[in-house]
DNA sequence: AGGTTTGTCAATCACATGATTAATTGACTG
DNA sequence: CAGTCAATTAATCATGTGATTGACAAACCT
């Protein structure tokens, strides 16, 4: 028999971490296609493939394993826009983010919707941690003087932000607009460039190292 | 006594059509709030300030009254955009569509996000109706050179539709960035006010009557 | 090995929800 | 005024839902 002495965690047949995980995955999808109302505790208990009892074992109910879940994606999405990149890039980036994680940006998105206040926004310190580099970038720009005074950078931002879901949040628009698959990875794409052009339209082009 | 003979339709005590309105108006409430799923049918039966029952007796139930209320306001989006206005004003409007009928916005945005495909969108033809308009001014910019030939206008468009919808649809992103009530009519205002200034960015504006 | 803790499961509960049924009330007809 | 139909209500149902309970089994400790 080969009853092995230590088994690496991955081999165990109890894995609390890996459980953990699995689970927090299965919510991410659950909650991402359905939102918080619509996603059933059961669809993510079999997803998870585990017992739905877990559920409360772990994170203390539906609500306790939304909140664990949209944190893990707040910090996950720090990452997202490393400081060098040319905003364009970085638009276009976010964009192609509903390519690589559809069920983040869904995440997202529901939680706008159901956002009630700065009160009971358990991600607030997340967000505004991960936000705040963008609107610098803006403000430089136009302190450059590249950008009009009338234009507030910060207005900008989430407009452009807004744009970049599109695909996500208008995809009833698109394809009643362009007949395309909103959600088929050529075009996130286009529309990802798009963004970009977008963005170069308004100016937001890396400027050739400084000319004066 | 004063046993009136023919009692004005809204003096009835009894008024089908008046409580079918009723209940159509608590449902776009309802549903604009917390979306399909965490709609409850009790709450739209209280708000209209009747039974409960009546919503099955129109409508034939939670969906059917869905299906019925999301129509009425496609049809009612169509008088959204006069053909003659300008871009960037038509753009503002939008945006501020958001202060004079919220319901009517968190709805359509609601419905981006339970989309599921072209099939079992009872909307589908409203829309596409409604949304044709802007994408052609678009063309014709940009077949005057006005606008790059690698801008997709339909894509254009999209965004800025986004754009315009984001302190409905971000309103998180909003606060966290600006510290404003993102609902406050006062941001709102501001919020279309640059989308306006957006579009002027782009070069939407409106030409003054061709030169040549 | 024996006992304790921790991870997992099956079975079940209490409750909210959407729907149904049947009774009641008001309006219109002849 | 009787009779009929439409509008409205109250009471109840079936079910889906999130949560709880208690058994039990794997790992850990000595």
């Amino acid at each position: 028999m080969p009853a092995r002495r230590s088994p690496e965690p991955h081999e165990r047949q109890r894995d609390p971490e890996r459980t953990r995980q699995r689970i927090l995955e299965a919510a991410a999808a659950e909650f991402g296609e359905h939102g918080y109302a619509g996603a059933r505790t059961r669809a993510i208990a079999e997803r998870a493939g585990v017992n739905q009892q877990l559920v409360s074992y772990y994170f203390g109910g539906k609500e306790g394993l939304y909140r664990a879940m949209s944190q893990q994606w707040e910090q996950r999405r720090e990452g997202l826009a490393p400081p060098g990149t040319p905003l364009p890039d970085q638009l276009r980036n976010f964009a192609l983010e509903a390519l690589r994680s559809p069920a983040g940006v869904r995440m997202f998105a529901w939680s706008g919707l159901q956002w009630t206040g700065p009160d009971d926004d358990p991600d607030r310190a997340e967000r505004s941690r991960m936000l705040g580099g963008g609107v610098d970038q803006l403000r430089e720009l136009q302190a450059a003087g590249r950008l009009p005074a009338e234009v507030d950078p910060a207005c900008l931002q989430v407009m452009l932000m807004a744009a970049c879901m599109a695909t996500t949040t208008l995809p009833h628009v698109i394809e009643g607009l362009t007949g395309a698959d909103p959600r088929s990875p050529a075009f996130v794409a286009h529309f990802a460039d798009q963004v970009a052009v977008l963005a170069r339209l308004i100016g937001l082009d890396p400027q050739e190292p400084q000319t004066s």
